[in-house]
DNA sequence: CGTTCAGTTGACTAAGGTCAATTCCCGTGG
DNA sequence: CCACGGGAATTGACCTTAGTCAACTGAACG
């Protein structure tokens, strides 16, 4: 019984003891060393993942080869390409493995079974939607309305531990600045 | 019967006639002029809006008083603060019409029929999400990755005709640079 | 004609980008 | 235990571009 995907689930809608049973049967542990893609640039995305442990950065390359970091899972979060997912088109992002992470895979089908076979599974579908637009529209607001320090202090707050445990280029990428860029914003907050 | 309306949502799901006069009968035309609101902020946003004419931006105020233009929406676009009219929360963003404005207007109690009284209904509703989703994380990763020059060529390719309409100060902030720099920005595009 | 307001322009400031050099950190191998 | 190597992070010098503020231009309108 994946405990801890089920404890998200029912963030969103109630389950009974069945549908915990069911849930738990669709979705399958896979171990991932450092460096692993969860998702490659160019591959469909046929699953949805539940980070149990561990930490993944998800990101899209520029055409100059450069890449932004958009987001980063850490425990307890579901990753996946959306886009790619519900309408199999080639994935245009890629979601590497900063740490030796283990993710409950969910495929597909599985899903559409979940949204199927549980009561309230539509509705989880839907509110998972509103959920991702909610905080795609509050980054947007972020982006146009803080000053990149801002948006690094932001980036402390919402995730303090993972500043520690994530190199300092991919923040700076996150915060939407080079590297030398984020050096100086740290350098003149610690002052 | 509202055909733009109709054809509209026909982009989403298939709709037979009876489910056509349903959805006629459940909005309602309102005429807007010039500088009026379709939504401010402050006020809980309780109306989803078809443009059947005109022109209307959707903008949030900084802290320090700035007008951030966030979306801009024309005949036959979808209007409303989605967030605030799903958890009937008070909106933090203003819907103003910058023409005079024909909104083909939706109560939240009629979309709420229509979600259970169209054979698709829930799924257009997820749809509908889904493409506001979709719209949001490109509107984030232009944010990311294009110049302030490359986004104001982004927005007059995207919206050619929107250009003549719009004052500049209004595009300056959708792009996210003050009108000054916008007003270079044009100077160099044409040199 | 003035008034008004949007748009442009100039002068200056501030902040990020770029490139390269340097330092720091850490793990490896002698 | 120390020396070395390599990548990350910082720093400095310089460039580019947006922000700011103010002056000016231009068009719309009474």
């Amino acid at each position: 019984m994946y405990t801890n995907l089920i404890a998200a689930i029912e963030h969103f809608i109630r389950l009974d003891d069945t549908e915990k049973d069911l849930i738990s049967s669709l979705a399958v542990s896979k171990t991932y060393a450092k460096g692993d893609y969860f998702l490659r640039t160019g591959q469909v995305c046929r699953d949805v993942g539940f980070i149990e442990k561990g930490l993944v950065r998800y990101y899209g390359t520029k055409d100059n080869g450069e890449e932004i970091t958009l987001h980063f899972g850490k425990e307890n979060d579901f990753t996946s390409n959306y886009q790619s997912f519900l309408d199999h088109s080639a994935s245009q992002r890629s979601i590497q493995c900063l740490e030796a992470t283990e993710i409950l895979v969910i495929s597909y089908d599985n899903l559409q079974r979940l949204y199927n076979e549980v009561k309230e599974g539509q509705k989880f579908g839907r509110l998972v939607c509103e959920y991702l637009y909610l905080q795609a529209i509050s980054q947007i607001a972020s982006m146009y309305a803080d000053e990149p320090e801002q948006r690094y202090l932001n980036f402390v707050n919402e995730y303090p531990d993972l500043q520690q445990r994530i190199p300092q280029y991919y923040i700076s990428s996150y915060v939407g600045v080079k590297p030398p860029s984020l050096s100086r914003i740290r350098k003149r907050l610690t002052l």
